[in-house]
DNA sequence: CGCAAGTGAGACATCTTTGTCTCACTTTGG
DNA sequence: CCAAAGTGAGACAAAGATGTCTCACTTGCG
């Protein structure tokens, strides 16, 4: 029976090539299927056997974010401890994959019409739970809505995993930069 | 001389369709020429006569959103005033021009390698000003820089921008929602 | 060794977008 | 009314990316 040992390789080689081109389309999100497939260190028809297309490359790629969404989200323990807390456990959970993250946000943003991927809904109720767990625990102010924080958990994630990316700020204060901001802003406590 | 009357009627055409393909890219950022042509309300041989070709139609639109921004910039008089008060003036000024930044922001992330419009050197330097100024008035913490401050604004002006368009949040709290989250943070001010 | 599977290189047609051009029609101004 | 300018529709080739296919080569295993 080879084909057991036929598909774990593969499985293993395919996952290879989506970690590689995860890190390519991230920094140049129009990157051509051959320049994937250069960057993997495969050929395009290897590439082609791996992922049908670019369509099912880029959703193998949006159910590789959404795992690792979930699983950050498992490790961040979100209903333990303070919500303040959660939050900072779960951005630095995301920190690794705030590039990919970055980049199926920003795609995502082009399918405006088409119903998204079913996970993004779930792994969004999970984030909009986790803030209104806040709120109510009196921990996060009211007048900011659990959707907005979300949302705006997400831009601070793309513009952090950007902006480090471009070097304009250190990668190591990338979690410190993102949580301060969200939970704290700009303001100093005292002012 | 109709060639001075030619001119400025080109230049309200122009500017017509600059403004109508920048609602349509905001919404569509892969929008084609003809989409574009389409969404002016015009055929595609005029809209080449406009702009030379795809390339150009983007400046343009980069030159737009850069005159939008330093007019926000003057508009909000970033030097009067506690600098809290002058980035609430900023982001009211910019609110308008929300959607065209989210298409150019995330449009100049593709540029990775290419040199940047000094105009954004410069938008960015008189942004990075009024947070460093804040800071020297003890207004705004100082573990925050100014340059993470700056980018992060524009990473929840993007966020802002999209989740209104997606009818996720209202968009008359636009303004509001990101100042307080910016300023402020999501934790509550007793907490 | 010899075979089967996987791979790389490349040819090839196809599709989409783009840029250019022509031509007929409409509008505008003298 | 007439001529000039602008426009729309469409044809056209060029360029880029994609998907498919073939063929030779390597690798691993019996």
């Amino acid at each position: 029976m080879s084909h057991l040992r036929y598909s774990c390789l593969m499985a293993l080689d395919r996952d290879q090539v989506l970690r590689s081109a995860a890190a390519l389309l991230t920094r140049k999100s129009t990157a051509t299927m051959d320049e994937v497939a250069k960057a993997a260190g495969i050929s395009r028809a290897t590439l082609h056997r791996h992922f049908a297309g670019r369509d099912a490359l880029v959703r193998a790629l949006e159910t590789l974010g959404i795992a690792e969404c979930e699983a950050a989200l498992d490790t961040a323990r979100l209903d333990d401890g303070p919500a303040g807390e959660a939050v900072h456990r779960l951005v630095r959970a995301l920190e690794p994959s705030g590039g990919l993250l970055a980049f199926l946000y920003t795609e995502n943003q082009l399918f405006e019409g088409e119903e998204q991927n079913q996970g993004w809904a779930r792994i969004d109720e999970r984030l909009v739970g986790l803030f209104r767990r806040g709120q109510e625990s009196g921990e996060f102010r009211i007048d900011l809505t659990p959707v907005w924080l979300a949302e705006a958990l997400y831009g601070l994630l793309v513009s952090g995993a950007w902006a480090v990316s471009d070097g304009r700020v250190a990668g190591k204060d990338f979690t410190y930069m993102i949580v301060e901001l969200l939970l704290g802003g700009a303001r100093r406590a005292g002012a």
